[in-house]
RNA sequence: GGGGAGAUACUCAAGCGGCCAACGAGGGCAGACUGUAAAUCUGCUGACUACGUCUUCGCAGGUUCGAAUCCUGCUCUCCCCA
């Protein structure tokens, strides 16, 4: 019995995620494609939902399978690893099983929190000291218990282990953190390889691009990044605050470098207009908290530019939110009505508000993928940028 | 009928002679948010011909250089005893 599980892991292992290419849009460096995981394939371009803490904040698992429906969401290390801990979720058979969600599942390393939590930890070669931000209580990870963490955890593409820098950010300090980041890299590929698999499906590992806003920096770590041939690479260290046209250089200058057969993952970003734009870059997946964190802000993103529905304006229109009807929400409620309960604090409203940012968002990375499957997406996005650029 | 307490901006509520256009909270109005320490955070919130002026602290008088703050009367509210 031992000894067929431990056939049925090495074949298992030997399968690895797939990266299949099938059209690029004759105008811009856009692409679509598939990307196969043993918990199902991935339609590229596309944005993954964060559900940090295995919820995406306010969405049922049903709303985000039917309505919303990404074909991928993500979650995050450093939280689960707080809470509710790597024993819980083993004992519960991987994060799918405990959150009752069975499509694929990305979870980010902990690099992020090496970034947003600045005033609660210290970076060492060895790897990063954590102050709990729940208890106070101390946490090291290191790139190998990174790894290890997330093989408990059990999403199906986990994250390098990286120093996410701010910005700005001075050359020599984003060089320093830069090359520890690719050293951290090779830590963290030994320790994946090493390290038995603890569920029935295989778990694909990313690395990640740094190099602040610096070109050369950037070319580099892409090239670096790009040797280690890898299934999929990802470009961190973008939207933390650098215009938005810095981003696109980088953006643009680490495509170049990696590979066309394996997918790209720019993280942490962004708006619909920067998905957009990175999609015509040659991204092919994004992540990031704006729809879902300012949906519980009142903040809604529509075609036509974001609107705030807390404001007063809104008090006596009882049109539909959206009339465009990218979930069922948009439709059966109105905008007055969706006031009134962020007045009154109700939670439906935020409920109500995530459903259609992300419903949206899904909305827009699908409709990407049909213009560029049919070799219309340069125009398209032309149109849809300065449809939704902010008036003035 | 007797005794006591109190009335402050939209609401609750501090202030008890000058530093008061008046703490704080709520509410209201706006803004921020990009691999989630976020159902969070920030600003404004008497009026105006706005870095200045004017009118406010139940109402009416008074004391004082100066009152939301002290005195007198009135109106109203609450509590206790009969």
């Amino acid at each position: 019995m031992t000894l067929l599980y431990y056939f049925y892991s090495i074949i298992l292992s030997l399968r690895s995620m797939k990266f299949t290419l099938l059209a690029n849009d004759p105008s811009t460096e856009a692409r679509a494609a598939t990307l196969t995981t043993d918990h199902g394939t991935i339609e590229t371009p596309i944005f993954m939902p964060v559900g940090t803490a295995a919820t995406v904040k306010g969405v049922h698992q049903r709303e985000l399978k039917n309505d919303i429906n990404p074909d991928i969401i993500l979650g995050n290390t450093y939280h689960l690893y707080l809470r509710p801990g790597t024993k819980i979720l083993e004992q519960a058979g991987g994060l799918h099983n405990f959150m009752g969600w069975q499509r694929p599942i990305l979870t980010d390393s902990g690099g992020y929190q090496v970034y947003s939590l600045s005033a609660n930890r210290k970076i060492k070669e060895e790897g990063v000291k954590f102050k709990s931000h729940i208890d106070g209580s101390y946490h090291v990870f290191t790139p190998e218990r990174a790894i290890e963490i997330q093989r408990s955890i059990g999403a199906d593409i986990i994250m390098a282990f990286d120093e996410c820098t701010p910005y700005p950010c001075d050359y020599r300090y984003a060089k320093t953190s830069m090359e520890r980041t690719h050293r951290w890299l090779t830590r963290c590929i030994e320790s994946h390889q090493s390290l038995p698999m603890q569920y029935d499906f295989q778990q694909t590992l990313f690395p990640i691009v740094q190099g602040s806003t610096y070109s050369d920096l950037r070319k580099i770590s892409a090239e670096f990044i790009a040797k280690q041939d890898l299934p999929g690479n990802a470009i961190g260290g973008l939207s933390v605050g650098e215009p938005a046209e810095e981003m696109y250089a980088m953006t643009s200058e680490v495509c170049s470098v990696l590979p066309k057969d394996k997918p790209r993952y720019l993280m942490g970003v962004g708006t619909p207009i920067n998905l957009l734009e990175n999609i015509a870059l040659g991204v092919d997946m994004f992540d990031c908290v704006l729809p879902s964190r300012n949906a519980r802000n009142g903040m809604l993103f529509t075609a036509d530019g974001t609107i705030n529905i807390k404001n007063k304006k809104w008090e006596n229109d009882f049109s539909p939110i959206d009339s465009k009807g990218y979930c069922f929400a948009d439709l059966d409620y109105s905008k007055a009505y969706l006031r009134h309960l962020f007045s009154v604090n109700e939670m439906l409203g935020k409920q109500i508000a995530t459903l259609h940012n992300l419903s949206f968002y899904l909305w827009l990375v699908r409709e990407a993928r049909k213009h560029i499957l049919a070799g219309t997406f340069g125009t398209w996005k032309t149109k849809m940028v300065r449809q939704m650029e902010p008036r003035l």
